[in-house]
DNA sequence: GTCTATAAGGCGATAGAC
DNA sequence: GTCTATCGCCTTATAGAC
């Protein structure tokens, strides 16, 4: 992450985990502004606006997308690297079925309604859509069927993330990533 | 739907149209009442509180989808079955879009941070995967991996969504779609 | 039953002292 | 840069006339 003062930091922090646990609409600027230690009028500061936290939170994930992405490319084949993606699905599953999936749920409250950060909201879903397409075509996959299976994937996850979180139950998660693990083999 | 008052009727019908479209945290009793033709404060007569409201719509969602399996069910086999719910995602899909699964997207407001109506809101989630673990065990799966095709089927659904959604791209509705059609052939 | 008016509280944003 | 104080608006919910 680029540098930052400290107090930006320790609001984006606390923003970043406050909006993943009660969701962007029931954020209050006061609510982050106390978690982070600061005063409230201090956070117009750092940040022109509220939309503007939710940007600031949005890029993190992107950076937190980016830093997977290059600790998974290291990994010798595509097929690992598919599989590595599920199984972090697998590792955070109690956090996912407590409060969503961190990208999907952000993504879809502001996509919502065509508003001001539509655009942006869909910068995280294209990274990993992107990056799955790429896995896929280097397994010899066309490009048209590369886009697919790449589809395919980030919509299960996401879908599981979904009902995972609606259902509170955590296994929901690991049986779909046990199915996805052996498409992987085949597919 | 039960006998209703022609007002409460009203009410339930707008209040679903802009809930689908704006969200519920971004949808007013103001809104809602304008939308009906209907005073603001008469809202309370029909409904305890906004939270009521929300429970409204859920239970109305739920109805039509016992609608949709009761016509649904009709089909000889429970493959075509199947592929006519993949077929709904197909015909909404500019709908689903542009404003997301009327299905997901609410539950998925209403599910986050464990609300008071959270119990609620899982309610068309387990509805839908109830039917799709039939129609599996139907076509003779043994009952651990009806659930989990149930699971993958309705994740891949949602999820598909979700990413139309977020990219306002009916076309990756049809592309998913394509695929579960020809997973549904195999499977 | 249906309306208007308003109470009560919360929130984003700004002003201005230090 | 950081704070406290407050403005102005919006929203849920209620009171009370008709």
């Amino acid at each position: 992450m680029p540098e930052m003062p400290d107090k930006k930091a320790r609001l984006t922090d606390a923003a970043a985990d406050l909006i993943y646990r009660k969701g962007f609409a029931h954020t209050t600027l006061a609510d982050i502004a106390a978690a982070a230690k600061v005063a409230l009028g201090s956070v117009y500061y750092y940040f022109k606006s509220r939309n503007d936290v939710a940007r600031a939170i949005l890029e993190r994930r992107q950076f937190e997308i980016e830093q997977l992405f290059e600790k998974i490319d290291r990994l010798q084949t595509p097929r690992e690297r598919l599989r590595a993606l599920v199984e972090v699905w697998i590792e955070t599953r109690d956090n996912d079925a407590r409060y969503g999936c961190p990208i999907g749920s952000l993504c879809h409250e502001l996509a919502k309604g065509r508003g001001p950060l539509s655009g942006e909201a869909a910068e995280p879903f294209k990274m990993l859509l992107g990056w799955c397409e790429v896995q896929f075509r280097l397994l010899g996959k066309p490009d048209q069927e590369a886009v697919a299976l790449g589809l395919h994937l980030v919509a299960a996850l996401q879908g599981i993330s979904l009902i995972a979180n609606a259902l509170g139950d955590p296994d929901t998660i690991l049986a779909e990533a046990a199915y996805l693990g052996d498409w992987l083999r085949d597919v």
